[in-house]
DNA sequence: CTCCTAGTGTGAGATTTCTCATACTTAGTG
DNA sequence: CACTAAGTATGAGAAATCTCACACTAGGAG
């Protein structure tokens, strides 16, 4: 993690986001910009966050850690969105752990600083309680499709969603667990579509040779999203 | 959709849930009780509520109304729980539908009279963000519910679920749905549990003839619940 | 260097679940 | 009354997915 000294670009990623309106006060102007790497950590497992972040620009994971000491893949995270704000609502909860997927960019209120101001602005409640009942149903509309498609549908998906410069790169275990299916099945999948031509396997990892075929897959998993 | 004037149990009901403890203010005295009888509507799918209501006793389910015109079974309300709590917040959401399955309680506010009271009470509005939170994380568990078992020990849990004076009496066809399964492999399943005298149909419905077993069927199911 | 673990990869057979086809019943409608 | 739509019901074969078993590789720990 790294703090971003830069106004002109701070401004931008406010402006583009309408960062203030968030705030019933001038709160906005106490964020600081913080940039994280490929695999870096914004929020660590079962550690309260210093920050409540608004994510401006770059891709996330949310990850459970289970009793077991296994992680389980819960969710993603795209701009803009808020990151943290379940722990600063209730600081009961056990964090999830929040892993960077593409370079993110992150507006980040101090949370022991601020978290008072914050739960005594209306303006702002609503905000998160509007981006929580949002989420909540995407959440839903995510679940059903689990049930409504196929895995290689939802491969296609997954693969293009979580593509890097056009690579897939998951670690099979936890897309298994985030796919809900077994690790043999999946294998089995991604088999398939090595076989058919639309990955194509070399010391970086699995290339996508066939991006059209994977959209076309993709297409009616990600049509049902009105 | 009947009102209750009783201030006796009104005031119970309202010890019982902490009501006034959700608010800043003292909006909790022009709450009206309200009670539904089964199978009647407490939001009618498209139409916006006129109340913000608060389950306090009873059980409900909720409901997604398709384009095509089919419902959906998506979620249960048991007590203490918000409703309509989402339309109030952003009346640009389409309201989902929510039917009674036995007898509700409601306490209820007049939206439109206090909407603005409560959309500028950060109190209620922290209440109502731990409340989305929660049940957005119950919503996680529940979907990896339906990944991770097997559709006897869901249905198993199911069957308890709404169960109503021993007997299960739910449309198959709106069950498939809300478990994720098709149609014919419902019946298929619950055709097992007639044929191991787990139920027993006769002309009200299916009589719950073997509860042990279903328990033990919804015992994993459930208790992944910590 | 060796052991150990986690991740990867493959095979084979079993189970779960789906699709399609086909009927029967009931309530509503013209 | 005849027609229709929705819900119920059952059969048979196919597809999706799981479980178990085994093998290989790479990296960290002793």
């Amino acid at each position: 993690m790294e703090k971003i000294v830069d106004d002109d670009l701070k401004q931008q990623f406010m402006t583009q986001c309408h960062y203030e309106s968030l705030f019933g006060s001038d709160l906005a102007q106490h964020a600081e910009l913080l940039h994280f790497k490929t695999q870096e950590y914004i929020v660590k497992n079962g550690i309260q966050p210093a920050y409540l972040f608004y994510l401006v620009k770059g891709k996330a994971k949310l990850y459970d850690s289970l009793a077991n000491g296994k992680d389980t893949l819960i969710d993603f995270f795209t701009p803009p969105c808020f990151i943290g704000e379940m722990e600063m609502l209730d600081a009961k909860n056990e964090p999830f752990g929040v892993q960077v997927i593409d370079d993110c960019y992150c507006l980040a209120l101090p949370m022991e600083k601020y978290r008072a101001q914050l739960l005594a602005d209306p303006t702002f409640l609503q905000h998160v309680c509007i981006y929580l009942s949002h989420k909540n149903a995407r959440n839903i509309k995510t679940a059903s499709r689990n049930q409504g498609f196929t895995l290689s549908q939802r491969l296609g998906a997954f693969i293009l969603l979580t593509e890097h410069n056009g690579y897939y790169n998951e670690k099979h275990t936890q897309v298994a667990e985030y796919l809900g299916v077994s690790y043999r099945h999946l294998l089995f999948v991604i088999a398939d579509f090595v076989k058919a031509g639309y990955l194509q396997k070399d010391r970086r990892g699995y290339r996508i040779a066939n991006q059209k075929a994977l959209q076309r897959l993709a297409w009616e998993v990600n049509s049902s999203d009105n």
